[in-house]
DNA sequence: TTGAAAGCGGTACCAT
DNA sequence: ATGGTACCGCTTTCAA
C-alpha cells in the first residue's frame, strides 16, 4: 500500500515539491492559483504529511510528553487539562504517557520521549530512576517536576508540599480536641508516603501515638469501607480518621452509614484533593483542596514562554500551596 | 546542543554506524567485544535513538493511537488499561489524544495520528465527520471502533448497544411497578443519546410519559444533585429515576439524603456502568455493568495479530454484551 | 560478522 | 514566487 507523500502531490499539482510543502505551512508565500492547484490535490489524494519525515527534517516536533502515574484518579485529569489548555492553542501536542506507579516505567517513557525528540518534558513527582535523572538531565530540554516540591530539581519545579498539607491538616483535628487519629492510605507512593510523614510529624509534635492502617492497592472507595472494617476488627473507633485522598474518605463514610456510625459526632472523617463531589456528599467532607488545574495551567504558560521564545527555562521553584477546607465531616 | 546520533557512537567505540545499529537491535549478531564497546559507548554518551529516523528508515513506528472523548471518566481509565496490559508488553507504545467530545478535535487527533503513522487507530464511539471517516478509510491501517455498535463500521467495531442497556434497564424498573420513570443526563454526547433512545423506547412500549431533565455539564457528582434538585423545583418525586451513569447516581443518593427522602423506599435509584463504588455505597447501588477494560483487551489482542502477524484487520462486529445489577437501590 | 551506499519524506538554504 | 539540492539520523539492501 503505498503512501501519498509529498512528490505524490507535487505531481498531481504539476508544481515541485518545495511549494506543496509552503502551501501547507505558509500559504501566503504562494500564488493563489498554485494553492488552490495544490490543495485540491492534497484533497483529492487526501495527503497527510509525516511528522517524522519533518521533524527529521526541521528538528522540530511540536510534541510536550506528559508522564503521569495513573490514569484512575482524576486529579491527573484535572492537572492534564490545565496542560492542554495552554499547550494546544499554542499549537503544541500533549503526548500523555503512564507509567503506573513504577520507576522503571518512568524511566522507558523518558527514554520514549526524548527518542520521540520532544520538546519538553513533564513529569509527576520528584523520584526518579538514577538514570532517568542523567538522561533527562543531559537531554538539555525544559524538563519540569510536579505535584510535590524538591531541593534537587532537574528543571523547573511546581506544586506543593505534600508533607506539609497532611501535617497541617492533622494539627487542626488536634487543634479540634481529637486525640486518636487514625491515618487510612492505599498503596505507599510517594505523594502517600510524604503525606504519612506529614501525619506522623503532627502526631509526634503533640506527643500522641499514630495509628495507621494500611491495605495495598489503588485509593477507591472500596478500599476506604474495607479500611474502616479492618481496623475495627482490632481496635475502638478512633476520634478521628484522616483519609489518604478522598475516594477512600468516602468509603469510609459509606461504611461509617452501614455501621451506624455517625459523622462528625463519633468520628471526624478529612480527606485530600477536593475532588468535585466532596462539597455536595452528606456529610460534606472536610479535606485539603490542592491545585491541579493550576499547575496544569502555570507548567504550561512556561514552557510556551521557553519554547516559542526559543529561551532556555529557567530552574525555579513555584509553590502553588494547599487549602485546608472545613465542611461538615470534621 | 548538538544531540548524541549514532555516528558519535560509532566514532567512540570505533566501529561503523550499521554496527551501532544492530547491537541496539540484534545484539546477537554482532561479536561480543564489539558489542561490549558499543554498550559502552551508548552509556558513556547518553545516546537514545531518535524515533523519527528510525521510523523514516524502517516504516515501523510501534505506536498505536487512541482516541477517547475525556479523562475525566474512569470508564475511559479502565479501558486504556486494557489496551496497555496487551500492547505493552507485546512492544506497542499507546499515545494517547484526547478529543474533548468534539468531533473536530477528533479529526485533528485523526490527522496527528495518521502523520505520526500509528500502525493503528482505536476510536471510542461510532460517528465521526466525513473527512475523519474518509482519512481513516484510506489510511490501509487497522482501524477499531469501540465502546457502540454500528451498522457501518470502518473496520474492528467493538462494544455493546447503549440503546438497549438503557431499555433494559428502564424495563426492569417498569416490570418492579414504577410507573413515573425519570431519565436524568447532563451533556447529550454520542453515548448519552443513544441511552436517552434506549429509556424512551422502553417507556414508550410501555405507554409511560416520558421526564427527561437534563442540565449540560460533564458528569458528576454534583450534576447528580443539581438534577434533583431542579426536578423538585416544579414536579413532585418520581418513583424511579434512571441516572446516564453512576456518578450522576451518588449525586441523586446524597441528594436524597440531604432531604431525607429515602432510597428505595420513596424512590428507586438506578446508575450507569457499575463503578467501583457502586457495590459499596450505602444502599448500594443497582446499576449496568459494562466490559470496558474487556473492550480494551479484546481490541488490544486483534491488533495485536494483526500488526505482529501483518495479515490485515478482519472487519467484524464483536458485541461484548453488559448486564443489569440488581443492588438495593432500586 | 562487518561495512558502504542508497534512500525513507520532508525542509533549509540558496539560486533563479 | 518558485525550484534545485543537500541533508536530517537511521535502516535496508548488498557486498566483502
Amino acid at each position: 500500500m503505498p503512501r501519498v507523500t509529498l512528490n505524490d502531490v507535487a505531481r498531481v499539482a504539476n508544481v515541485s515539491a518545495i511549494t506543496v510543502s509552503r502551501v501547507l505551512r505558509h500559504p501566503d508565500q504562494v500564488s493563489e492559483e498554485k494553492r488552490k492547484r495544490v490543495m485540491a490535490a492534497v484533497q483529492k489524494l487526501g495527503y497527510v504529511p509525516d511528522l517524522a519525515a519533518s521533524r527529521l527534517a526541521s528538528s522540530r516536533t511540536h510534541m510536550v510528553g506528559v508522564i503521569v502515574p495513573t490514569l484512575y484518579n482524576v486529579i491527573f485529569a484535572d492537572y492534564l487539562l490545565g496542560l492542554h489548555e495552554i499547550l494546544v492553542p499554542a499549537g503544541l501536542q500533549v503526548v500523555v504517557v503512564n507509567s503506573r506507579y513504577s520507576q522503571d516505567e518512568e524511566e522507558a517513557a523518558v527514554k520514549t520521549l526524548i527518542g520521540q525528540r520532544a520538546e519538553a518534558i513533564v513529569v509527576a513527582g520528584i523520584h526518579h530512576t538514577a538514570l532517568a535523572r542523567r538522561l533527562l538531565a543531559r537531554s538539555h530540554m525544559p524538563v519540569v517536576e510536579t505535584l510535590e516540591l524538591t531541593d534537587r530539581p532537574l528543571g523547573l519545579n511546581v506544586g506543593f508540599s505534600q508533607q506539609s498539607a497532611a501535617a497541617e491538616a492533622t494539627r487542626r483535628l488536634i487543634a479540634g480536641g481529637r486525640r486518636r487519629i487514625a491515618f487510612f492510605l492505599g498503596q505507599l507512593d510517594d505523594r502517600a508516603m510524604a503525606r504519612q510523614a506529614g501525619y506522623r510529624q503532627a502526631m509526634a509534635e503533640a506527643g500522641l501515638d499514630e495509628t495507621i492502617v494500611q491495605i495495598t492497592g489503588l485509593s477507591s472507595v472500596r478500599l476506604g469501607s474495607a479500611l474502616l472494617s479492618r481496623l475495627l476488627e482490632d481496635a475502638a473507633l478512633p476520634e478521628a480518621i484522616f483519609c489518604i485522598d478522598d475516594n477512600v474518605a468516602l468509603g469510609v463514610l459509606q461504611e461509617c452509614r452501614k455501621r451506624q456510625i455517625r459523622v462528625p459526632d463519633d468520628v471526624a472523617v478529612v480527606g485530600f484533593h477536593d475532588l468535585e463531589f466532596a462539597a455536595c456528599l452528606s456529610p460534606s467532607l472536610t479535606t485539603v483542596a490542592t491545585r491541579r488545574y493550576e499547575t496544569g495551567r502555570v507548567v504550561a504558560e512556561k514552557l510556551v514562554d521557553a519554547i516559542l521564545g526559543g529561551t532556555a527555562l529557567k530552574p525555579a521553584q513555584i509553590d502553588l500551596g494547599f487549602e485546608i477546607v472545613a465542611r461538615e465531616s470534621g
